[in-house]
DNA sequence: CGCGGATTAGCAAACTATGT
DNA sequence: ACATAGTTTGCTAATCCGCG
C-alpha cells in the first residue's frame, strides 16, 4: 500500500491524510462551475438493447439509444437524494436522475468521491419526497486539489472499492455453494456416514404439520414494545420482512428458543431458526419443532419447498396451506450432522461478511481523511 | 381466534402543468 | 423544446377489520 503522510491541520485547507509529495492548499469550486448536469429522461418509449438504464436505486433495464456516453457522476434529483453512482461508458437515466459530464479542472472518479463525502439531505428543498434542483446542485462548494492528487486519491479508493468488489463477490460464491450442496444433501445426492461409516436409515417423509406445534404472530398492540433494544425491552421481535426481519424489542416473550418461523406474508415461505425467546408480528408463522426435528434442518428443508399461492388477493401463506407440504426427515443424528454442516458454512459466510464490514469502515475513513 | 380481503404507509418512478 | 416541481401511480409490506 502507498506510504501516506499523516499532517494535522485540520483547520486549513488541507486534508488529514497525503500522498507525501503534494504539498500545496485545495482550492473551493462550486459545482457547477467544474462540471455540468445533464437531466434524465423518460426511457419507456425506447426499445430494448444494451445500454443501461440507471434510476436513483441503480440498474434498471437496457434500452437501445444512450443519454451519454463517456465518465459520469450520477446523483438523485428525487427519491434516494444521497446515493451518488460513477458510471462509464454509454447510458441512460431516468427522469429522477442527474448525471454530469464536460468537467472541468477535475477528475469524474474523484468528483464520485467526494459526491459520497456530501450530505445530500441538508440540501432537500421538498416538504414531502426529497429532492435536488440543478441550480442546488451548482451552488454547493467542494474542495479540490491539483489533477494529479485528485487522480492519485482516486486511484487509490478504486483499488479499495474493486477489493470490496471482490469481497462481495465472495460471499456470493460461498450463498452459491451453500445452496448447490443443499440442493445435493437434500435430493440425496450427496449423503453423510453415521460416526461408523455406515448408512444412515432411509429418510421418512412427512407432512409439515407432523414436525411440531404451530401458532402465527399476534397482534402488536397488545404487546409493550419499543423499536430499540432498551432497558427490559430485550425480547426481539421478528416480521415477515428482509433479513432476519427484526422489527422491535418487547418486554416480554412469546415463544421460546429454538423455534422455527416461516414467512406468510412478504417473502413467502422464507424460514429461520430463532435461536432466542421471541416475539412474532402477525403473519409470521412459528413452528415449535418435536424434540426429533432439529431446528436448523427443518429451516433449511423449508427453504427449499417451493410453496404455491392460493389467495386472489395480497399474496400470503396460511398455517394451513403449509403445513399439508411434506418434507423429508432423517433420522435426529443425520439431521445434526446436516444442521452442523450448514452451519459451518454460515459461520464462514458470516466471517466474509464481518470482513466486508473492515473494509467498508476503511473506506469510510479514508473518505473523511483523504479530503477537505 | 384465525382467516382473508381491504386499507394504509413508505418509497421510487412516472406523469403533467407551468415557466423559460 | 427543455427544466422544474408538484402530483399521481405502482409496488411491497404492514395493519385494520369483519366474518365464521
Amino acid at each position: 500500500m502507498t506510504k501516506i503522510n499523516k499532517e494535522n491541520k485540520s483547520m486549513s485547507k488541507v486534508p488529514n491524510l497525503r500522498f507525501p509529495q503534494f504539498t500545496e492548499e485545495w482550492n473551493r469550486e462550486k459545482i457547477g462551475s467544474i462540471l455540468t448536469i445533464g437531466s434524465g429522461k423518460d426511457y419507456k418509449h425506447l426499445s430494448k438493447g444494451t445500454i443501461p438504464v440507471f434510476g436513483t436505486g441503480g440498474y434498471m433495464t437496457s434500452v437501445n439509444e444512450y443519454l451519454y456516453d463517456g465518465e459520469s457522476v450520477c446523483i438523485g434529483r428525487k427519491g434516494t437524494i444521497n446515493k451518488p453512482s460513477y458510471v462509464n461508458g454509454k447510458f441512460w437515466t431516468v427522469d429522477t436522475l442527474f448525471f454530469t459530464h464536460s468537467f472541468q479542472k477535475v477528475v469524474p472518479k474523484f468528483v464520485y468521491y467526494v459526491f459520497e463525502k456530501v450530505n445530500w439531505l441538508k440540501y432537500n428543498e421538498a416538504s414531502g419526497v426529497p429532492s435536488l434542483s440543478k441550480s442546488t446542485i451548482e451552488q454547493i462548494e467542494i474542495n479540490i486539489s491539483c489533477i494529479e492528487e485528485q487522480q492519485k486519491i482516486a486511484t487509490f479508493l478504486s483499488l479499495l472499492d474493486s477489493r470490496i468488489q471482490t469481497q462481495n463477490k465472495i460471499i456470493e460464491e460461498l450463498k452459491l455453494l451453500k445452496n448447490t450442496l443443499i440442493k445435493k444433501i437434500f435430493s440425496r445426492q450427496l449423503k453423510f456416514k453415521d460416526s461408523n461409516r455406515n448408512d444412515f436409515p432411509e429418510w421418512e417423509v412427512k407432512k409439515i404439520k407432523e414436525v411440531g406445534k404451530f401458532s402465527v404472530g399476534g397482534d402488536l398492540n397488545k404487546l409493550d414494545y419499543k423499536k430499540e433494544k432498551l432497558g427490559k425491552y430485550t425480547y426481539p421481535i421478528y416480521a415477515n420482512g428482509e433479513g432476519f426481519g427484526l422489527y422491535g424489542y418487547a418486554s416480554s416473550f412469546q415463544y421460546p428458543e429454538n423455534c422455527v418461523t416461516v414467512s406468510g406474508r412478504g417473502n413467502l415461505g422464507v424460514a429461520n431458526v430463532r435461536y432466542e425467546k421471541f416475539c412474532a408480528i402477525v403473519r409470521l408463522i412459528v413452528i415449535y419443532p418435536d424434540f426429533d426435528i432439529h431446528p436448523k434442518y427443518l429451516q433449511e428443508i423449508i427453504n427449499t419447498v417451493d410453496f404455491a399461492i392460493e389467495s386472489t388477493g395480497v399474496p400470503q401463506l396460511t398455517v394451513p396451506q403449509i403445513s399439508n407440504y411434506s418434507i423429508a426427515i432423517a433420522c435426529l443424528e443425520e439431521q445434526t450432522k446436516i444442521a452442523n454442516f450448514l452451519l459451518s458454512i454460515d459461520s464462514k459466510i458470516d466471517t466474509e461478511i464481518q470482513i466486508l464490514q473492515k473494509l467498508e469502515e476503511q473506506k469510510k475513513y479514508l473518505l473523511q481523511n483523504l479530503f477537505v
